[in-house]
RNA sequence: GUGGUCGUAGCUCAAUGGUAGAGCUCCAGAUUGUGGUUCUGGUUGUUGCGGGUUCGAGUCCCGUCGGCCACCCCA
């Protein structure tokens, strides 16, 4: 039996990356002062018909389950997050600040960097409709990314605005039902022939290109970049008027992060989507908001190539995983004084393994080594003393059995304060 | 969903249509209680699965499942 496609396993080795991401994301998340919060996996189809767009659904994975209902597994935290806001919006003072951490999913064909399944990072501000809550909505996004040990040659953050389109598509007098399929089409211009793009525009083609030969200049981003410079940052960000996103819902300030390569699809995204909340509250409650999603399968990519992220979270894991005392057990007469003395070491908060079954002494320091243990205690014919080995200098002393639990405690301060 | 390509031991890969192998990993030893290196020995396969052609198929053909790549799309 194989997982289903596009679905993973996590041995040890996967899941302490995947620990380490996690812990990354929580900590900067943090740093900015956002709260930790969580919606279900299971949703009703309908949330994302009518908020993401059509093209959300047709990847959706969803199903009919055995109350009749329409459901689907989570696509993405947006349209939930609005539903709690507009919920218990008046429980929380304002702006709000919250994350997740959550999994996933989409019913399509698997590729490199794009599972049925992946864990994402979300990051929502709501209820500040201010440019200075986009700024700092992408310094987060910057420094989430420099935690893992990037720079500003591995990645950058495309800022755009839709209302820079949408203020250009208003003044040519173009219906509002065809702005988003406008928009999509100067999403894919970068991608796609020229003379595609100029058939699907129409007479809007010659204004669009002019825009985008110049580079589109807006005040707007601009003051972005120059937020971002008072933190020292703009060198992670370039503006680029050919983002605009995939979904629905984004209403201003929209952003992707890609690797400076170019090789991987993006590593995060997001925008400002001003209508939502107001749309899924059936106009009870209206609140701008912003937020953007960061997932675990291209960031690992891109974590994996490059050498000083991949080391960074290789030792990481490494230390996190050491263990703090190994117990050999040379005679096993010893076995039970032995145990005893592990239940109080563990007690103390210590990181201790020991043989299950008898093994032969040289095999059990190996052990000891390869579970990278500070500290080997022998139990054996010194007995009542117990023989106290250094692994990283070798160096071993004799200590009564009494005193030990000290011994190791004074050892592991010296260590930690060295 | 469409097209291309690949599928052999836990991993990386060999094997002109003629008895399925190597390296690494793992396990056990190398004069009774000390980590690395080295040495010796050992385990592991319905060659993804199912049909077909052939005296004989890992190898050729068809189907199917899975991986990868491109398209589509991208939360």
């Amino acid at each position: 039996m194989q997982p289903l496609p596009g679905f993973r396993d996590f041995l040890p080795d996967d899941c302490a990356a995947r620990n380490y991401i996690f812990a990354r994301w929580r900590d900067v998340a943090r740093r900015y002062g956002f709260v930790e919060w969580d919606g279900p996996l299971l949703e009703p189809t309908d949330l994302y018909r009518k908020k993401s767009g059509a093209e959300i659904v047709d990847q959706l994975f969803n199903f009919i389950d055995k109350g009749e209902r329409e459901v689907a597994l989570r696509p993405e935290l947006t349209p939930t997050l609005a539903r709690v806001i507009a919920a218990h919006e008046r429980e929380f003072k304002k702006p709000l600040k919250w994350f997740s951490i959550g999994q996933f999913f989409r019913y399509e064909k698997q590729q490199r960097g794009r599972l049925r399944e992946h864990f994402q990072l979300n990051c929502d501000i709501v209820g500040e409709a201010a440019l200075a809550t986009d700024i700092e909505l992408i310094a987060l996004g910057i420094d989430i990314l420099r935690a893992f040990g990037f720079t500003e040659k591995d990645f950058v953050v495309r800022i755009s605005d839709r209302e820079f389109w949408t203020e250009l598509l208003r003044s040519k007098n173009v219906s509002t039902d065809r702005w988003d399929e406008l928009l999509q089409v100067i999403d894919k211009s970068e991608r796609e022939p020229r003379a595609k793009t100029i058939e699907k525009l129409g007479n809007l083609a010659d204004p669009v290109f002019a825009i985008l030969g110049e580079g589109g200049k807006s005040e707007k981003l601009e003051q972005i970049v120059d937020g971002l410079h008072t933190r020292g940052l703009s060198d992670y960000v370039d503006v680029d008027v050919r983002i605009v996103r995939g979904l629905a819902y984004y209403t201003g300030v929209v952003f992707e992060v890609f690797d400076r390569a170019g090789k991987l699809r993006a590593i995060a995204g997001g925008g400002r989507y001003d209508n939502l909340i107001e749309q899924l509250s059936d106009g009870a409650i209206s609140m701008p908001a912003l937020g953007f999603a960061m997932g675990d399968v291209v960031l690992g990519e891109l974590i994996n190539e490059t050498p000083r992220a991949r080391d960074a979270m290789k030792e990481t894991i490494a230390a996190e995983h050491k263990i703090d005392v190994y117990i050999v057990i040379a005679k096993e007469q010893r076995r039970a004084d032995a145990l005893a003395q592990i239940q109080q070491l563990r007690d103390r908060g210590y990181r201790v393994n020991y043989p299950l079954t008898a093994e032969k002494v040289g095999k059990q320091f190996q052990t000891a080594e390869d579970l990278g243990a500070s500290l080997a205690l022998l139990y054996g014919d010194e007995w009542p003393q117990v023989k106290v080995k250094n692994l990283a200098t070798r160096k071993e002393s004799l200590i009564a059995h009494q005193g030990l639990p000290d011994s190791v405690a004074k050892f592991f301060n010296v260590t930690a304060s060295a």
